[in-house]
Formats: C-alpha cells, sequence, structure tokens
DNA sequence: CTATGTGAAGTGGTTCACAGCT
DNA sequence: AGCTGTGAACCACTTCACATAG
C-alpha cells in the first residue's frame, strides 16, 4: 500500500467498484476477478487491478478478490464506514428533489453476519438543509429538517456537516460556498452554474445542467 | 484548423469558454486574451490558446480574441448557433424539477446587430417529456408537453430532438436508453445510477448523485 | 492453469518557451 | 512591448506483459 498521492481519476472510480461488488456479492458470488470488474464497471481489468493495488494487496494470486473483503476495503477508503453526514443548501425546485432522492437512495451494504440477505443502513445521507425563505425554515421535508443559512455555521458543527451540496441561485453560490469554507466544509457539491473560488483543501465538483448539455451538444454535430 | 479528433476533456471546457466570453462581452469588452480566459476558467492561457487553435485561428497576435466573433465561433463549434431541442425521460421529482430548471436556464447570446444589450433566446433547451404514468401523460410542465414513453421514437422525429435527458428509476434506464438510440438519438445525460451500455456513436455522460457523494467522501478522511 | 501485482512501455493531455505578427 | 499559435519537453494515467502465488 503506498496510499500517498491518488489521482483523481481513481477516486472517481472507486464508488463504480464499490457497486460493482456489491452487485456481485448480493448475487451471492463469494470471488470476483477483475476482468469481472472490469467488465461491469467498463474499465479494463489492468486497470481495476492498478486502482485497487494503489490501496493494498486485496486479492488473492491465483483466485481473485473476496467479495466481502474488498466490499468493506472500498468502504473504508471512502471513508463510508462511519456516518457521513450531508448538507444541502437551497431549497428550489432542484434541492427538493434532491431531498427526496436522499431518501431513496438510501443504498444498503452487506452486514456483519455475512448473510447476504441482512443489510446495514447506507451510511451517507442528506441530514440537514438551508434556506433564506422564511416560509421554508423550520418546515421539514423528505424528513430532513431545514433551517436558516444563518445557521449553516453553526449546525455544520452540531451535526458534523462534512459535505455541502449547493443548489441556489448562482449569484448567492459564491456567498454560500465561502459560508461552508469557513463551517470547516471539505467537499463541495455544487450545483449553480459559476466557478467556485475556495481554498486548495477544498473540493469542488460541478454539476452544471447547462454546461453539460452544451458539451453534448458537440457530439450531436460531430 | 484540424478539426480532426478532438479529445473529449478539450469538449468539456468549450462552453466554459463560451460562458467566459459571453461575460466580457457582456461587460463591453470587445477583446478578450488567453490569460482573461484563463483567470476566468481555471485554466493555464497556453490551455485555452492549444484548444481554441485546435478549430482555427481565431485570434489576432499581438491583441488577443475578438470577443464577439470568438463567442460566435464557439456556439459554432457546439452547435449551437442552430436549434437544439432536448427530450426528458422521467417526471419524477428530479425531472419535474429539470424541466423548472430548464426554464430559468435560457440564457441570451449576444445579437447580431452588435448591440451587447440585445440579446437572442438561447437555442438549447428541453422541449418534450416522458412518462409511462398515465397521470402525467398529456398534461404540460413548465410549458413542456408530456408525452407517453411509447411515443418516444415518433416524437424525436417529429420534434427532431437531439440529446435526450433520463431521468428515470434505475430498472428502467437500460430499456429507455435502448429506445433512444433506436430514435437516433446521439447523445444522453443520465442521472439514473445505472452504466448505460450504447453504441460507439452515442455519447452518455453520468450524473450519478450517489457517485459523486461517495467519491466526495473520500476527500473529507484524506 | 488462473488471476493478482507491478515494472516497463505506451499514450494522451498539459505546460513551456519562443517564433512571428501587430 | 503585447499576445497568439505551436513544436518540444514534460507529466500523468493507461495498457502491456510477465513474474509470482495458489
Amino acid at each position: 500500500m503506498k496510499q500517498d498521492k491518488i489521482p483523481d481519476v481513481v477516486v472517481r472510480r472507486l464508488p463504480l467498484y464499490l457497486r460493482a461488488v456489491e452487485d456481485f456479492y448480493r448475487k451471492d458470488q463469494a470471488i470476483v476477478s477483475s476482468s469481472q470488474l472490469g467488465e461491469w464497471t467498463g474499465f479494463t481489468p489492468a486497470q481495476v487491478r492498478k486502482d485497487l493495488a494503489l490501496f493494498g494487496e486485496f486479492g488473492k494470486q491465483g483466485i481473485g478478490y473476496d467479495a466481502r473483503f474488498l466490499h468493506n476495503k472500498l468502504r473504508e477508503i471512502l471513508g463510508l464506514t462511519r456516518d457521513v453526514s450531508v448538507g444541502l443548501v437551497g431549497l428550489g425546485n432542484l434541492g427538493r428533489a434532491l431531498l427526496h432522492h436522499n431518501v431513496r437512495a438510501r443504498m444498503g451494504t452487506p452486514g456483519v453476519e455475512g448473510d447476504p440477505k441482512h443489510w446495514v443502513p447506507e451510511t451517507l445521507r442528506i441530514v440537514a438543509a438551508f434556506d433564506v425563505d422564511p416560509e421554508k425554515v423550520g418546515v421539514t421535508y423528505a424528513q430532513v429538517p431545514v433551517y436558516h443559512v444563518d445557521q449553516l455555521l453553526g449546525k455544520s458543527a452540531e451535526l458534523g456537516l462534512e459535505i455541502m451540496v449547493l443548489a441556489v441561485p448562482p449569484d448567492s453560490a459564491e456567498a454560500v460556498a465561502y459560508e461552508c469554507v469557513k463551517a470547516g466544509i471539505k467537499a463541495i457539491l455544487n450545483f449553480a452554474p459559476v466557478n467556485l473560488v475556495v481554498p486548495d483543501d477544498v473540493k469542488v465538483y460541478s454539476a452544471d445542467l447547462t454546461l453539460e448539455l452544451q458539451s453534448l451538444a458537440f457530439y450531436t454535430t460531430h
């Protein structure tokens, strides 16, 4: 294991491996090979092995990977063995849709008993939402309490929020991002069409629908 | 111009350049430099120049790029000089949110008169939606008509749909994608947590919320 | 014989640095 | 002087191919 510096591309593939292993495991397959994982995810077997080898020697030569073991390792690597609390800012149409999605997206993970039919609840979910609209503050959407954005700092500490999802209008995105940074948030998923400027130790993923559609448009003509 | 094979990474940057140039243009700046575009987008000036040079010599040495000219070139390259009709499949919470977003996301583009205050309507938008729920079929959400999924093939041809947004449940995603391919769709934006298998000439972008959050979780612990 | 882990080779995208135009 | 366009150098990720273990 040489866990020095993991390339971003690899980190983006890890959840796919997790999902693949989970799928094999659910189908009562105890051992998976890099070729199987490769076929499932669409990557080459060599790439799967290289990626996993960055974190340790999880497989057995001549055999493959123990599905349950690998699954747990991947959860460890991704930091999903503990509860990960996510916050959401902005309760417009998109924000509310994400909340509903959140509830349904709770995926199970194999329980410790080794019984494939036993599942412990997924640990990554949105546990708090924020908005400025006084009509929204105080209510509960999809079982998630809504606070005023002014409380972002306090509630982040109180609830241990680690990831923040931004579904706010473009002109408030920068300010909200700044609040998140002040609150010690280390990862932001940004849906606003704005380039957020944050310190180097904060990771921002952009999910800009307009941008994605515009680049897809390229492929319809080429 | 050597428009042979444009790397995917470049295509993903083009809409950002478009947005940057638009921003400068709106601020009545007639000439933009690669360094300005670089600062705005967060890329290096050299990269901006290399990217643009893939499509032609748009700049003037010693001067920079004419904002209006570059803006139109970028729209041409992306195929945004014509109307691009997008379809949406799946009217759950996410689908409906995307529709509302769609209306608000209509960005202006500079008009031909050269008057920065004159804007022609944006050409890329969702013009049709599909669902299986009989309660939703026939109604109009956010000014967009909703048809039954059975009509996907027919309406795609009739309306000239070029891009399809998939916001369907995981288990129907594969089947819907297959319908899209049959309908001649060349680009898909997939929100379902499923690896779609499509022919090589169909481009799929994945916007899988769970995957993104899971890889972001990695950065909260590393 | 099967499948991992890994140096070595290959590939593709980024940055450098400078010629050339204004 | 200022800024683009671009070959060359650089860097990073991917694929190959094989030693190694079961």
